[in-house]
DNA sequence: CATTGCTGGAAC
DNA sequence: GTTCCAGCA
């Protein structure tokens, strides 16, 4: 993310709503009897209580604190509610709090141009809302002031003085000799006041906002003074936040690229940067690096907010702690089965929803090796052209784990040497789908097509959790060039006699037409996401 | 090798 | 294409 990129000429209204300890009131809203006690949402329950990932901000008084245990947070606080996240196919299952998302994304983005950032955060470039707001309606020209508006923050106005503050805040926004910037903040915070009680209304959740000239500080801002507030950052206070505050607090730097600039530059907060050159910055970070610090200790940051609604990518995955460690691979195949299920009904939603495809999956793992002394080995990640359908998934990811763990142990494989038999254990799966693309528009037998490989095939061998032997044929089967080329039906194109190969196209169906509807609607999918014909024959 | 489960982005 | 970093529920 360090990369440089210098301010744009003109000022921006930019904000950033984060959702206020979202998975909570996700759950609270479910449960509305919830609503005011402590509470946390935890992940699994059976050892330790569980981990907690989100924490109300009743709880977080009593010092519960995210990463906790569910037994630690009960000692912290004996009264606390803990909802534990659903599990489906055995694993956590996110999507009741993706959808609530959403739910939010689509309020927020009626406003302007808005970037889903993450589950639970929205930017939104209101510039144009606000020019408008400026030129139409003015701050100063309103009778009457929404009262939430007044109980925005701005920074750099002290709010200790209780009673009159409202009135303070009041006459920042209505300045008449306010400089052109100050009045587009002033718009801002009144708009996004309004979106925030719209998102109350529609969703009952609450949030919190930062509304500055760009995303850095936005986002800065909006974790200022959290829950269900609002805060603007005015130019005139830019310097003096940055000032003083501690590297690790900006984003980015909360890292190992915050601590090394601790340790090797003695730079312990954003002004700390201010006395070395940017020529001085590119030396110990690199160029881009470089120049992205020199930029942001100046509160520059020309990041434009990206009108994109929906992830770039989904992924399913668990991790196998501790002597859950997976060791056989009929039990790895079992869970990337479940893994895959799931991420195959989000494809499906994403399909139906959005009409977009993903063309890229991605199998991670993490792994040790028992009884060596190189343990420590990564275990390679491996990627294949995504074949839409839940055992085509299924299938491929199986065979990209079996590539890559024959990489991981070597050329004698899992062969014993001498006595001792090298094992491996599996600590960590995930399956994901990337580079998603949308569907070329008036193709809708395409759609059904796909829609017709996504069900859930009922099979009754699929309770296998027990390690038990593997059949010979489930090792082999896969190589460099994966398995899609066993099944393949070869189809030929009309207009341009080009021969593809689609992996496992069944052919369902008599129908000329949709076959190569569907046939087109692949290949130029394909082309465009591999830049070639895609298994060009 | 007991936070876990996601996301996005840049480096390589 | 793969790895690593970073952030956040």
């Amino acid at each position: 993310m360090p990369v440089a990129r210098p301010e744009t000429s003109d000022a921006r209204v930019i904000a950033h709503v984060d959702m206020d300890c979202f998975y909570v009131q996700v759950e609270q809203r479910k449960q509305p009897e919830l609503r005011g006690l402590p509470t946390a949402v935890v992940q699994y329950n059976e050892w330790q209580g569980g981990g907690l990932i989100a924490v109300s901000y009743e709880a977080r008084k009593c010092g519960v604190k995210r990463s906790m245990r569910g037994d630690e947070a009960k000692a912290a606080c004996p009264e606390i509610q803990l909802v534990q996240v659903p599990v489906a196919r055995g694993k956590a299952d996110l999507n009741l709090y993706r959808s609530a998302g959403s739910e939010v994304v689509s309020i927020l983005a009626k406003s302007g141009k808005c970037e889903r950032a993450s589950i639970d955060e929205v930017y939104l470039d209101l510039t144009d809302a606000a020019e408008s707001m400026l030129a139409d309606a003015p701050p100063e020209s309103l009778e009457l002031m929404d009262k939430e508006v007044l109980k925005s923050h701005i920074l750099g106005i002290s709010r200790k003085d209780g009673d009159d503050f409202e009135e303070s805040v009041r006459d920042w926004l209505c300045r008449k000799d306010a400089d052109r910037r100050d009045k587009l903040l002033s718009c801002g915070i009144i708009i996004v006041s309004d979106l925030r009680k719209q998102v109350l209304k529609e969703t009952e959740f609450t949030c919190s906002a930062g509304i500055a000239h760009n995303k850095m500080l936005a986002k800065l801002a909006s974790g200022m003074n959290k829950p269900a507030q609002q805060i603007v950052v005015p130019y005139a206070a830019v310097q003096e936040l940055l000032s003083s505050l501690p590297i690790k607090k900006m984003k980015q730097l909360g890292g190992k690229l915050g601590t090394s600039l601790q340790t090797d530059l003695g730079v312990d907060t954003v002004g700390d940067l201010l006395q070395f050159s940017e020529t001085k910055l590119q030396e110990h970070n690199g160029s881009n690096t470089g120049t992205w610090l020199w930029n942001i200790s100046r509160g520059i940051s020309g990041e434009e907010v990206q009108g994109r609604l929906l992830p770039k990518s989904h992924g399913s995955g668990k991790t196998f702690p501790g002597p859950r460690a997976l060791k056989s691979l009929s039990n790895v195949q079992h869970w990337l089965n479940q893994l895959s299920e799931e991420l195959s009904e989000r494809l499906s939603s994403d399909l139906e929803q959005n009409k977009r495809i993903a063309s890229t999956l991605t199998l991670h793992a993490s792994a040790f090796k028992s009884r060596d002394s190189d343990s420590h080995k990564k275990f390679p990640s491996k990627s294949c052209p995504l074949r839409f359908g839940v055992t085509k998934i299924q299938e491929d990811a199986f065979n990209l784990f079996h590539a890559a763990l024959r990489e991981y142990m070597g050329p004698f494989g899992s062969k014993p040497q001498g006595n001792k038999q090298e094992t491996w254990r599996i600590t960590g799966l995930s399956v994901s789908a990337s580079k998603i693309v949308d569907i070329p528009s008036g193709t809708s037998s395409i759609m059904r097509y796909f829609q017709s490989q996504s069900t859930v095939p009922s099979r009754s061998v699929d309770g296998c959790v027990q390690d038990h032997v593997v059949t010979p044929s489930a090792s082999e089967g896969c190589s460099e060039q994966i398995s899609t080329e066993t099944q393949a039906a070869v189809i030929p194109e009309e207009d341009t006699g080009v021969t593809y190969t689609l992996p496992n196209f069944e052919t369902p169906d008599k129908d000329v037409d949709l076959v190569s509807e569907k046939v087109s609607a692949l290949s130029s999918h394909y082309s465009k996401a591999y830049n070639k014909p895609f298994l060009e024959v």
